[in-house]
DNA sequence: AAAATCAGCAACCGCGGTTCG
DNA sequence: ACGAACCGCGGTTGCTGATTT
């Protein structure tokens, strides 16, 4: 009964691939197209199994692939999706054209955290450190703030390389034992990450709304007016993707209904109505959003459909 | 110059939901 | 209807090159 077994796992390799096993992958990948992953190590002649084969023509053989830096724009998409999102980092690269979820990842574990942490943002939470130490941090396992345990103390919060490249100035925090770097982005558009001194309650609502990006709407219960009158298949569900489905599509409108693998279709139905993500994060005038076609109304941005198959 | 440490990233592992026989 | 395998995802590990001591 069931399935026969995709591959033998004792004849199947491990470890890094070979620049031979790379070509054959891409050349049958050319030739057959994309699908059923179980079947393809044999019809490509792989000693390894689908999963390993899907892996790494996701994540690194891929034509549409980006792979390069990643640029300050998408730092600041990606922390903002993933104060929306969370660890959804299926769902952040399909918000991001040519970036892999694991790319995004991994770029989220080694840069963004402590590019938070900077600021004095918890990574998980985005809210204040001296907020989230006593309740967030009691329920995030220490192994998930960061950092591997074989970094050192100091590095996991402290990269002084980075202080030294960036706008890093020394302060102490009266709530904090320690000194620690603010991150001074004069030059970063949008978000404002003066770091503080709040001592009361009252104050420490103050300084957390001084966190929040101006022109990022983190609450997207708050519909603009087409979606409370058309709902469509990604509204009927509360979680954060159709929540941000609702309202958010990816932009570079050429090449939306081939990137975005899962989300396409709902993210199709929702165009005609969805404020294009580069102008909802408040990247409007970016090149990512070169082909953007939303138009400013009172402060909202609104997306004009591009036809989807010119 | 050598050893130790750190940073980055590709790849693996395990889980949950889905599909297939 | 059932169970095994597939698929996709998030978390983790381990290798390698760069940097520091």
């Amino acid at each position: 009964m069931g399935r026969a077994p995709c591959c033998e796992k004792a004849h199947t390799n491990k470890g890094a691939w070979t620049k031979e096993e790379d070509q054959r992958l891409i050349d049958h990948i050319r030739q057959q197209g994309e699908g059923c992953w179980r079947s393809l190590p044999k019809t490509a002649g792989l000693l390894r199994c689908g999963k390993s084969c899907r892996l790494r023509w996701i994540n690194y053989l891929r034509p549409d692939l980006k792979r390069g830096n990643f640029t300050q724009e998408e730092d600041e998409l990606i922390i903002k999706l993933h104060s929306l999102l969370g660890n959804k980092w299926s769902l952040i690269a399909g918000r991001l054209p040519g970036r892999t979820d694991n790319e995004i990842k991994n770029y989220w574990n080694t840069h963004i955290k402590r590019k938070l942490i900077s600021r004095g943002l918890d990574p998980q939470t985005h809210r204040p450190l001296n907020q989230t130490t006593t309740a967030a941090s009691a329920a995030t396992p220490a192994s998930r703030l960061d950092l591997r345990n074989r970094s050192s103390p100091s590095s996991a919060v402290f990269d002084h390389k980075t202080i030294k490249n960036n706008k890093f100035e020394l302060l102490k925090h009266p709530k904090m034992e320690h000194e620690y770097y603010n991150y001074n982005i004069e030059s970063e558009a949008n978000c404002s990450t003066t770091t503080g001194s709040g001592t009361t309650t009252e104050e420490d609502q103050k300084q957390q709304n001084k966190y929040k990006c101006s022109d990022l709407n983190l609450d997207l219960s708050i519909g603009l007016e087409p979606f409370q009158s058309e709902p469509t298949r990604a509204s009927s569900g509360n979680s954060a993707e159709s929540r941000l489905q609702r309202i958010i599509v990816p932009c570079n409108s050429n090449n939306n209904h081939q990137s975005f693998g899962r989300v396409q279709s709902t993210a199709a139905v929702a165009v005609a109505q969805a404020v294009c993500v580069c102008c909802h994060v408040g990247f409007q005038s970016s090149e990512a959003c070169s082909n953007c076609q939303c138009t400013n109304n009172n402060g909202f941005y609104r997306f004009h459909r591009p036809a989807l198959n010119p």
